[in-house]
DNA sequence: GCGGTGATGTAAGACGGCTTACCGACGCTG
DNA sequence: CAGCGTCGGTAAGCCGTCTTACATCACCGC
C-alpha cells in the first residue's frame, strides 16, 4: 500500500554528508576563529539555510555548540526542558522508559534535524522522553527565546521547522498504526528495512543487537531472536554477531505488510 | 471464509445517521455580508489571533469556509491532499483504516485546531488518514500557498502553528507509548478519562458505543464489553445503553497506569 | 589461558486477547 | 406491530508472545 512509502522513511534523516566532518570537529576547538566555525556549521543546518550571514552571526553569538560522545544522555525524562537542540552531526535517539526498565525507541534522528521540541509548547514542561547519542554527535543548543526570535526574524525558518515537526508527526502516527495493527514479525521486518535504508549498501548489513531491535518494536529480546531465526530460515536475512544482512528486501517488505 | 471476513463487524458501516450521502458541504462564495462573518470566525481561531484586521480580510478572500454535517468524511486516505483545514466549530476525528476494515482513531480534534497538516511537508503527498466530522463542523479550507504566505506575512502565526503541531506530536508519542507498554484495560481506562475530561461534569457521563471505544484502543468490540463489565464490578463505572458514567476517576487512573 | 561480560540461543508454561459464533434488547420506520 | 439494523452481552478455542530460566558463545583485559 502507499503507506509503505511513508513508513520506509522512518528515521531516514536527511543524511547530507553524515560521514563528513562529524564529531571530529570538536567544536571546543580554539578561540578567535571559533565563531566562524560555528557559523559554518549553522549554515549547513537545513532549517537555517535561508538565514542571512548577519543573522547567522547573531545566532552564533547566542547559541552554544556541544559535542556528545556516543552513548551520552543529552536530556532525560523529567528534566525541566527549556532548550531546543539542533543536531549537526551524528545520530541520536529519543527513548521512553517505564518504571521497570522497559525501553522504547520512538525516534532516531540524523543530521539536520532538531529535537527537544516540547520547548515550543507554551509552558515550561518537563521532558517526557530521554535523548541519547547513538554516535558521537555535534549539537547546537538554543533557548526557547532564541528560537522564537529566530522565527520572528525570518519566517522562512519557521516554515522549515513546521515542515520538520510535521514530518515527525506523520512518522509517529505511522508508528501508532504499526503498533495497533501489526504483530511482532511485521514490525520487526519494518524496522530492519528502515535501518537498511539508512545504512545503505546492497545487500545491506546493519549493526544492531537483538536488544536494540527489541526496544524499537517493543518486545522481548528473546522474541526478537526467535523471529530473526524464522526470517533466516526463509532466506530473508543472514545473521552474524552484532550484524544482520538483508538478503531479500521484497520478502521482508511482504512480511512487514502482513498483519500478523 | 472470505465472505465471513467481509461480514465481520469491524468493517461494518456504523456511523450514526450518516448513511445519507447527499452532498451538503455548502461552500461560501464571496458575498459581501458573508465575508465579514468569515472574518469574525477567522479571528476567533487561536492561530490567527495575532493577525491584523487587514490580514484577516485578505485571508477571508482567499479561503473557503465549509460546513460538514456529523459523520461526513472530509478527506480520505489516498486522496491527493493539497489543502489544510482549520476547524472553527465542532469536533473531527482522524482515522486510519486497514484493508480489512479495522479502524483506529489516532486523534480527536476540537475547535481552534487544524488538520490535514501533511500539506506542510514539502511534496504533495497522498493523505495517509481519513478525517471525519464527529459533530456538525465549520471548517476553513486553505491551500498550501495560503498557509505559506500567511506565515511569511506574520511569523507569529507560524509560531502558533508550530506550537500546535508540537502538541500533536507530543500526544501522538504518548499514544505510541501506551500501545507499546499497556494492555487493553489500561488503555481503555485512559481513553475513558480523556473523554470524561472533554465532556466535563462530575460524575461525567460519556456517550460512546463500545465499537467506538474499540476503535480508539485498537481492540475488538467484544473485548471492550468484557473489560467495561470488569470496571463496573469494581465500581469504577456505571454502564447504560450508549452511555458510560465515570464513578471513580482515581480508580480508573490507577487502572490506566497499570502495565497490564 | 582465565574469568568476566555482553550478546545470543533455546525451551516451556501461563495468559491475554484475538477471532469466531450466536443471542437478546432496543429503537426506528414502514 | 412487524421487520430490520444497531448495539450490547456471552462464551470457547486458539495463537502469539510474555515471562522466566538457563546454556552457550564471542570478545576483552589481565
Amino acid at each position: 500500500m502507499r503507506l509503505r512509502q511513508l513508513l520506509n522513511t522512518w528515521g531516514k534523516a536527511r543524511r547530507g554528508g553524515s560521514s563528513g566532518p562529524a564529531a571530529t570537529a570538536s567544536a571546543t576547538a580554539g578561540n578567535g576563529d571559533r565563531r566562524s566555525i560555528k557559523v559554518r556549521y549553522l549554515s549547513a543546518i537545513d532549517d537555517f539555510c535561508d538565514l542571512s550571514p548577519a543573522e547567522l552571526e547573531r545566532l552564533a553569538k547566542t547559541t552554544t555548540m556541544i559535542t556528545c560522545p556516543r552513548g551520552r544522555v543529552i536530556y532525560r525524562a523529567g528534566d525541566a526542558g527549556d532548550t531546543l537542540f539542533l543536531l549537526k552531526a551524528g545520530r541520536i535517539q529519543i527513548v521512553r522508559e517505564t518504571a521497570d526498565g522497559k525501553r522504547l525507541v520512538i525516534a532516531v534522528l540524523g543530521p539536520g534535524t532538531f529535537f527537544g521540541e516540547m520547548v515550543l509548547l507554551g509552558e515550561r514542561l518537563p521532558r517526557d522522553s530521554t535523548a541519547e547519542a547513538l554516535e558521537d554527535a555535534l549539537i547546537c543548543v538554543m533557548s526557547r527565546r532564541d528560537v522564537e526570535q529566530l522565527i520572528l526574524a525570518d519566517p522562512k525558518v519557521g516554515l522549515r521547522f513546521l515542515e520538520q515537526v510535521g514530518a515527525r508527526l506523520a512518522e509517529t502516527e505511522a508508528m501508532v498504526e504499526e503498533f495497533a495493527f501489526k504483530a511482532v514479525p511485521a514490525r520487526l521486518a519494518g524496522v530492519l528495512l528502515r535501518l537498511a535504508d539508512t545504512e545503505g549498501g546492497d545487500p545491506a548489513t546493519i549493526e544492531v543487537t537483538h536488544q536494540e531491535l527489541a526496544d524499537m518494536v517493543a518486545t522481548y529480546r528473546e522474541t526478537v531472536t526467535v523471529v530473526l531465526h524464522q526470517f533466516r530460515q526463509r532466506g530473508l536475512v543472514e545473521l552474524g554477531r552484532r550484524g544482520i544482512t538483508i538478503l531479500d528486501r521484497k520478502g521482508l517488505d511482504d512480511q512487514a505488510g502482513a498483519e500478523a
